[in-house]
DNA sequence: ATCGACGGTATCCATTTTGATACTATATGC
DNA sequence: GCATATAGTATCAAAATGGATACCGTCGAT
């Protein structure tokens, strides 16, 4: 219900670019579909491990956005500590490509200074084919 | 300035897809750098006419966080009516495959309703190498 | 004299997003 | 009985984002 993006374009020729980004909108759908995808399934607390800096909240929220998305599908196990499955759809799986795309682009051009994230050209190293 | 995302962000092994995300924030950068893709180098007003749901000041302030992240060049030309250029910088144009693989997503899974967006699966067809 | 185009800024306001904190229920371990 | 773990929800407040509108200065056209 919260779709600020792509929402209300009337420009759709050149869309199709945030359309995608509208659904990795968000602090950390990124980051999620990025573990789901290396890692399969995972619990709740499993995922927040992962992610330290992010609440429950808001892992809460992102996950759920993305079920209503069909990226990621949400298991409950009626069991006694209660348990949560979450793993990418087929759907969820089909942005591999892109998420390698931009995690190819982030480790060759982003630069992780202390608190701060810079683009850069790489040294004229050649770009190996990284899967 | 303001990038919310990947700046607190002490966990920075699994980051670099969050990384890119950040430099594509904002309602209006990937549209921007895709008609920047496109059609190379364009003044503001360009800009605003292929974009018209976007006013003025996002316009501006997206372009300026594009240009602090040094993926957009900015260049003045003092003539009487004044003339902005906007164009990609050589690190700019390196995200052209991040941009092609939203784009390629987009336009295979993404369904454009009146006014909702929503992904789903394509029907099994194969996909054409669409540069 | 006024209008429009150009490329913005400034101001104000509404919406959205995020964060902090506290709270829930059940079961096990102590 | 109390703490812990699970997977959340509820509430409040702050921050970020985005939109509307008005304004700026200069030039050419009317």
């Amino acid at each position: 219900m919260s779709r600020p993006r792509a929402k209300l374009i009337d420009y759709f020729p050149g869309c199709p670019v945030e359309a995608t980004l509208s659904f990795l909108d968000g602090k950390w759908k990124g980051v999620i579909l990025h573990h789901l995808l290396e890692e399969g399934t995972l619990r709740f607390n499993e995922l927040r491990r992962r992610i330290p800096a992010v609440t429950q909240r808001m892992l809460t929220k992102q996950l759920r956005e993305l079920e209503e998305a069909g990226l990621v599908s949400r298991t409950v196990h009626a069991v006694v500590p209660p348990r949560v499955d979450y793993d990418l759809t087929p759907l969820g799986k089909t942005l591999e490509p892109v998420i390698s795309a931009l995690r190819l682009w982030g480790s060759e051009h982003v630069m992780c200074g202390d608190d701060q994230v810079s683009a850069v050209m790489p040294p004229q190293q050649k770009v190996r084919s990284a899967a």
